[in-house]
RNA sequence: GGGGACGUAGUUCAGCCUGGUUAGAACGCCGGCCUGUCACGCCGGAGGUCGCGGGUUCAAAUCCCGUCGUCCCCGCCA
């Protein structure tokens, strides 16, 4: 036997109990005639005493104590230690294994490299605070379940082999050794699965799905990675899905990180997103945005803003509720063009200062008001830029959580690069019904290849399509889809596939769509991000149990790695060097 | 693909700018002392491919070039 409570189970009410405990030692002082060790385990820590004797152990062993509970001498207690009021006295002991020197010890106050963490990752997982994130993913993860489930969702597991399509991010392949020359690819996503479950009959389904993309790394950003992925038949309106999931996310946050969110969460459109935070996922813990001042400042005679205001543009301003110093602004000028005024004791200053009237100053004592004009899309970008530097830098968050629902996002960009329109989210998003008319004459413009006319198009059609955005952070995103096979191939066909290409690559999903689709959508959640959201970490990396570095090793396994050339035979496959 | 920061003992760092004894510190490790510690304390000891390769020099951790790795950002990615 091993065990007859874990460290965690000691506590007072076990005084004067005969106690068998096993764990890893994680603190030794030795006094001499008295000695004292900590013993860890998932549970929790608890001292153990050795009155005039002397185990042979270091940090790092796995050891089994046998004792007796006592309660500590009054100046003995540690209010720090949960089980700090009690100790064992150890009767008899043994060591299960012994451990060589630890490259670092595994607490939470450590200051060590990342690197090290990952290469010696179960003793980093060892902390209590690597313990405290796994453990919340496993609740985080149990109660979606429960709760998908007892909304009549199925979990179903969808292919890890799969096809490759090349739209979005870059696919990992997985070469095929019966089918020389042929490749698997893993799924970015199990998104064309989903529809085609809905195809099936199987109307509500969930999975706790790994996904993955062969792209570059961030520290949000995983080459696998997990989501929560959802879809539902007989839904055309996307309020269907929101209603859905909306309690669950709610839930989750409230429950798991005391975030004190309630419903509704605000909608916005993509469009009143960028005019208001030049964002589509703005962080509403603040709330300065961005005020439309064109019919304002019209003929103030302010020579810049006249000249954008001839060309079309807008004349955007942000009122910031401190006094930035000179140098600030300063600061802020070397990487963005703007004027400003800074409003104090009623007295205006700055470069905009003699353009305000009365109303104007008085309304803005105190605050420092930020000019700018210009036009499109990069303009607006430009403007969600400088509102992230101005609340990082300079204002605190005026609450803790803020969620809201960005929708109504437009269905294709233009890609300037590569002179085509691309879809925005996924080229399975079904537009809305009353923006069809675009569709049309965009097809038009394709044939014409009218470059200013499929961008102006392309930007009117609406997709039903939204994402959740948590304190300026994409948390997840859906669509209703399309069901309709001969819009599916239209939209196919937009964006520059031949009606080949399509067989070949979206065939599977066309023929479901042929064979009795009923009306669907779904939606995909960052499991990864929600639970570092929950865990109050930066990086995803904190609740992955082995990630990879940013060049994409596995630093603990040290994969990728080379293989055989007897493998590499079998798959008819020579390395190119 | 591009930019920035970092790489010296098991770990975290100092030393590098301004080249020159035996490359130091703290924690950890090993040995010893200590009956109430909880950052225990005290005494002693072991431990180094200064990321790697090349160059400059009488001499390189230090200067130069290249390369590898890690982290952050842009591109990329929903």
């Amino acid at each position: 036997m091993h065990r007859t409570h874990t460290c965690g189970d000691i506590d007072v009410s076990l005084v004067n109990s005969k106690v068998l405990v096993s764990g890893w030692v994680v603190s030794i002082r030795e006094m001499g005639k008295v000695n004292f060790i900590i013993l860890r385990d998932r549970y929790g820590e608890v001292q153990v005493v050795f009155e005039n004797k002397k185990p042979d152990f270091s940090l790092g062993y796995v050891v089994k104590v046998e004792g007796t509970v006592k309660k500590r001498p009054p100046e003995g207690v540690n209010p720090r230690m949960k089980s700090g009021e009690v100790e064992i006295y150890a009767e008899s002991w043994e060591i299960l294994n012994k451990s060589r020197p630890l490259p670092f010890l595994p607490e939470d106050d450590i200051d060590v490299f990342e690197e090290t963490r990952l290469k010696h990752r179960i003793v980093d997982l060892r902390r209590p605070k690597m313990q405290r994130n796994f453990i919340l993913r496993h609740e985080i993860i149990l109660f979606i379940r429960n709760y998908m489930s007892s909304l009549g969702f199925l979990e179903l597991e969808t292919p890890i082999l799969t096809k490759s399509t090349p739209e979005g991010a870059r696919d990992f392949i997985v070469p095929s050794r019966i089918h020389k020359g042929k490749f698997y690819a893993l799924p970015q996503s199990p998104q064309l699965y989903k529809q085609i479950l809905m195809a099936a009959g199987f109307d509500k389904y969930f999975q706790i799905a790994r996904c993955f993309r062969d792209e570059d790394l961030r520290a949000d950003r995983q080459p696998e990675f997990t989501q929560l992925d959802v879809e539902m038949s007989f839904v055309s309106d996307i309020e269907d899905i929101l209603k859905t999931i909306e309690p669950l996310i709610i839930e989750i946050f409230n429950r798991f990180a005391n975030a004190n969110l309630s419903s509704p969460l605000p909608r916005l459109s993509y469009l009143e997103c960028m005019d208001m935070y030049g964002s589509d996922k703005p962080d509403l813990r603040y709330s300065i945005r961005f005020l439309d001042w064109t019919e304002r400042f019209k003929g103030r005679g302010i020579n810049i803003v006249d000249r954008v205001l001839e060309n079309g543009g807008k004349v955007k301003v942000l009122r910031v509720p401190v006094k930035l110093s000179r140098g600030q602004i300063d600061k802020l000028l070397d990487d963005y063009k703007f004027m400003f005024a800074r409003i104090e004791n009623g007295k205006p200053s700055g470069n905009l200062a003699k353009f305000l009237n009365e109303e104007e100053i008085r309304e803005n004592e105190g605050n420092t008001i930020f000019l700018f004009a210009g036009k499109g899309l990069n303009f607006l970008e430009t403007l969600g830029d400088f509102r992230d530097r101005i609340c990082k830098e300079f204002l605190k968050p005026e609450r803790e959580w803020s969620a809201l629902w960005v929708k109504d996002f437009p269905l294709f960009q233009w890609n300037e690069e590569e002179k085509r329109i691309e879809p925005a989210h996924h080229i399975f998003t079904s537009p809305y019904e009353e923006d069809m008319i675009y569709i049309k004459r965009l097809k038009e413009s394709l044939v014409e290849q009218d470059e200013e006319g499929l961008k102006e198009i392309s930007l009117k059609i609406r997709g039903k399509q939204y994402d959740l955005v948590i304190n300026g952070v994409e948390l997840g995103s859906g669509s209703i889809r399309v069901h309709n096979p001969e819009l599916q191939k239209e939209l196919l066909r937009i964006i520059g596939l031949s009606d080949e290409q399509i067989q070949e690559r979206f065939g599977f999903l066309i023929n479901s769509l042929e064979m009795g689709a009923p009306p669907h959508g779904g939606i995909a959640l960052g499991i990864d991000r929600i639970v570092a959201m929950c865990a109050g970490e930066n990086s995803i990396r904190e609740v992955i149990l082995f990630p990879k570095s940013t060049s994409g090793m596995a630093l603990f396994e040290n994969a990728p790695s080379e293989v055989d050339k007897s493998q590499l035979d079998e798959l008819g496959i020579c390395i190119k060097t």
